[in-house]
DNA sequence: TGACAAATCTAGTAACTTGTTTTATATTAT
DNA sequence: ATAATATAAAACAAGTTACTAGATTTGTCA
């Protein structure tokens, strides 16, 4: 949903055509390196933000070659827009991925725990290396806000790095125990607790 | 990609049926409350894994109720599976919807970056306190691994919020600075300006 | 006590949304 | 010729909403 919110906030600043709006978002984020925004990507959103309401075309110029259309953004939109600055960003079980991979690794025994570990250890850090490089080639006098995205990333590749340690040091421990099976659950309708007895309601009188 | 691969993880452990999968799954990560896999999400990704031949249909039950297909994993699947495992994952850039949020709203003021900070805030003072919940309910001597995962999210979250002070101590600083923008260029080739002449590259030499 | 309503679990399907890539095509400046 | 601008069609991949339908258990009322 960002590319989408995104280009929205960028239409609310100014109407722009597609190629424009590619090129400013990748400047918002420092270039293709941070986020290599495939031009077709933009379109497929901008027709189906214009499907929504949310933006429409304002004019196609045309000088020679190909057509270029300007989105321009809707009330709708501005409405939508305003939405997504009010929510907060829930976090997604991005991270979660190398814990499956250690859990299924001890269940299967398809693969070495260890080793798991030692290839995402080696990978973080080569993720950290190249941050810290782009990090530093930024210039804090023109461009603060990309300085502190490296930095947003900075923080998540070293607090990944401690989680490896900490689960290297618990391997053995885990090892010993079970992997975690499902519970068989009560079936049928659960049993009336004394704590949370049910309202009457209206609605529920028989005919 | 991760449910994909933990199913595969999953058939390759044993042979099972849809809802089983999922069960198993959710039992793997400690409750819906950490990843609510959608029943749905199971039947669509068995049907893509089968229809590259990495799963197989193995048997259909019918004991009173609905079918169950049972899927069995492929010789190709296994391969697959070690794939992933040998393979590092890498960093998304889920994490830099914030990071948008507050750069577009000082580019087209149509909110206050201070708000933001402030409700991004207070989402995550509460899914750290949640999970710190589930944490503590977390019996070690049975749960290790999840109460690790917990221990993941907690890190990430403490990150987030570290940075989220950083930015805030750092505000009026990038407000003093424009938005990074690139100008809109003409159509094709952009002219070489007399400013900023091309140095010239061993590789641009005619052949 | 027996019929029945209520709640929940099991098992799966259909349709849709969103994100992303691949491929194709045309234009224009150097 | 080549590199950059500019757009579109088609398709794939991941995930959600909403739904069907039977099975199981419990509560309630006549």
């Amino acid at each position: 949903m960002s590319v989408r919110n995104a280009l929205l906030g960028l239409l609310a600043q100014k109407s722009r055509h597609g190629y424009e709006l590619r090129s400013a978002f990748v400047a918002m984020l420092g270039g293709e390196a941070n986020w290599d925004l495939k031009p077709a990507q933009v379109y497929t959103t901008l027709s189906r933000l214009a499907e929504a309401g949310l933006v429409k075309q304002q004019a196609t110029l045309q000088s020679g070659g190909p057509e270029k259309t300007i989105y321009a953004i809707t009330p709708a939109g501005k409405k939508e827009l305003r939405k997504w600055f009010e929510s907060p960003v829930e976090a997604s079980h991005q991270q979660d991925e190398v814990y499956l991979k250690l859990v299924l690794s001890l269940a299967t025994g398809n693969a070495d725990p260890y080793h798991i570990l030692q290839t995402q250890r080696a990978s973080l850090y080569r993720q950290l290396h190249d941050v810290t490089t782009r990090r530093n080639d930024t210039d804090p006098e023109r461009d603060l806000a990309i300085l502190l995205l490296h930095d947003q990333t900075i923080m998540h590749l070293e607090a990944d790095l401690r989680w490896l340690d900490m689960v290297e040091g618990r391997l053995d421990e885990i090892r010993k125990q079970p992997v975690p099976s499902p519970l068989s659950r009560t079936r049928g309708r659960p049993p009336n607790s004394a704590k949370d007895p049910p309202i009457s309601l209206p609605e529920r009188v028989k005919k």
